[in-house]
DNA sequence: GCGGCAAAAATCGTATACAATTTCAGAGAC
DNA sequence: GTCTCTGAAATTGTATACGATTTTTGCCGC
């Protein structure tokens, strides 16, 4: 038998993957039973992987009820977005005019893998543009700060998933080239809106639209209701 | 059968305090079977808590060899500092000028009990001087926040545990005071100042002096050695 | 048809069983 | 005395069993 939680790691990595891209929508249920034939594993197993990805907010575990892909309010989105904003801003605070040159050759070469994709219409550009972020956090060369960059990146990509507009990242790739280039020349001055308004595109403006639709589908709900009061 | 995860949260809020107040010290070995005895719990249910621990990096899980209290090296508490002044750099910005006079009420009150405790020679005045970080985290509202200092401030108290002076706390009632009444007067020019001296007094300063024991400690482990080559 | 209710099915929470791995102690070689 | 090796004990990783809870189903009165 392995022995190692190696089983665990990958039901966690594929479910991850499957909610990241979409594939299981917020909201789905996911029973262990169901999930642990279709990886040939106990539901101990199972389990474990799912307890992992409610930590990272992912999923949504609650007593009795089952584990259910996590469908985040818009609340809760703003709320992560305005964090995310604040921990960005401490990255590129540290980097700033400090980037090895081989740590600009990894990120070009981020970059370069991220317009191929885009290039070619292959979905892999959102996550190469995702993991921009998370190599820049790296970067810091602390190891708090990457992580939770990472559960941060993971969540906006859900969010992105459930509120965003399909067109979310058309300029992605200069952004980034322009990102790299001014931690590059230590010019922080550019640096700090260009950041703030390269996320402020991606995130916020996603779930503003998402907040105005919602707003205006409660009023075309209330609508009859409003005119049949207005008639009696 | 108590059916709800209640059992994991009571042995794991046990397991967590006894980390936190150092009656369970860093490496100490944390079987399963022997944890679930004292509880009157399966493995199931004490392997879930540790799980939960060790996502907070309070223990430490090694593949097949068990849990142990975590031991955070001293280049782990650097970076845990340093990240802890950056979010605390946060909340204060999120809050200064802000602060309803029910919030300030409630700080008011926690650096009460923190000072009573703190006069009457209690330990717990210890916790209560971390709780008063918490606090003002969970009062900017943002969840994520708050999330983030709860870990951040739990592995803090492990780590000055490990290497902490006994006197750690000496000025922090008074300074907590000063502290509040700057985010009241909205004065942050005075509070940015005061909190990264603060967070400066009580953290860095302590890993800094087990730094410079550590040094010394290797210099008179080295010495006989030395003595020794000398004269051959 | 259609709400309401009881029984069945599905699913979860915990305990326990067993195999795999690690740890430790003691015997034997040197 | 110290080192190494081997087997037993301790401990972990996973599977399975079973009671408890939730959800679904099917039946009934209306």
């Amino acid at each position: 038998m392995k022995q190692r939680g190696e089983r665990v790691d990958a039901i966690y990595a594929g479910l991850r993957l499957a909610i990241l891209e979409q594939v299981l929508q917020p909201g789905t249920k996911l029973p262990e039973d169901t999930i642990g034939e279709q990886f040939g594993a106990s539901r101990t197993v199972v389990r474990r992987a799912l307890e992992l990805l409610a930590s990272e907010e992912l999923v949504d575990i609650r007593p009795n009820r089952g584990a259910t892909v996590a469908k985040p309010s818009l609340e809760e989105a703003r709320d992560l977005f305005s964090v995310r904003q604040d921990v960005e801003h401490l990255v590129i605070r540290r980097l700033c005019g400090r980037l090895t040159p081989a740590q600009v050759k990894r990120l070009e070469a981020q970059i370069e893998a991220e317009e191929r994709a885009h290039r070619e219409g292959r979905p892999e550009y959102i996550r190469h543009a995702a993991e921009f972020h998370l190599v820049l956090a790296e970067m810091t060369g602390s190891p708090l700060l990457a992580r939770y960059m990472r559960q941060l990146v993971g969540r906006s990509a859900l969010i992105l998933g459930l509120y965003g507009r399909p067109r979310w990242t058309d300029c992605s790739v200069q952004e980034h080239r322009d990102l790299v280039a001014c931690l590059v020349t230590g010019d922080w001055a550019r640096l700090e809106p260009l950041m703030h308004d390269h996320l402020e595109a991606v995130l916020s403006r996603a779930i503003d639209t998402a907040a105005h639709d919602k707003d205006r589908g409660i009023r075309d709900l209330l609508a009859p209701y409003a005119e049949a009061a207005r008639s009696a």
